[in-house]
DNA sequence: CGGGATCCTATATGATACTG
DNA sequence: CAGTATCATATAGGATCCCG
């Protein structure tokens, strides 16, 4: 679960399925994700080996993250989650309100 | 991502598919947990609808705790999880160090 | 037995400004 | 373009003690 944990590690694996990606890119797939946050999530990814981070040493610079053997092995896990995502989307959050934990 | 996040609550999803459990017995199963940290999870599945508490009027307290429709729902979830995490054990944590986020 | 109350720390996340 | 640095808040998680 600490992998994938975190507000957006799970929806950048996703979209690097598809395929690699470049910052800006998936910054483009993640609406309200900080640029602050969209690195330290991809730092994460990076530190546990699911992703590859690839930098071209050029300017302006261009960076490319992809999965790696590792993380592509969580293609069935992140496929489950966005199946169940898909059908329960329209159960929610009317019926169940997301939990703030503690206290 | 929300729902499952958490230390504990993807393991009691995941012990629950067993059947229905009583807070102490969950409680063995998770070696580590603090009571007040069992009682958070548990409470926070309950209002994102995933599990569904019985409380017993008897002396000594008899609370029962098992998985709602959309609970087991997360079943392909859960186990795909679980597949994950038993085919990977052997590689971590050596290779990979699990990340503390931030700063 | 299954909690609740209180106090504390660590960590995740966010806002904003700056940069090679 | 793809970041860093800094400051601030919110939340998760833990320790400990008490209770009917």
């Amino acid at each position: 679960m600490s992998l994938i944990d975190g507000k957006w590690k799970g929806v950048i694996l996703y979209h690097l399925l598809e395929g690699t990606m470049r910052f800006n890119e998936i910054r483009n797939k993640l609406p309200s994700v900080t640029q602050r946050m969209l690195t330290n999530q991809l730092r994460s990814l990076e530190t546990d080996g699911l992703i590859e981070r690839k930098v071209y040493p050029v300017i302006p610079p261009k960076v490319e993250y992809s999965l790696t053997e590792r993380g592509r092995s969580l293609e069935p896990v992140i496929r489950a989650l966005k199946d169940w995502g898909d059908a329960h989307r329209d159960l929610w959050p009317e019926e169940y309100g997301s939990q703030t934990l503690v206290r």
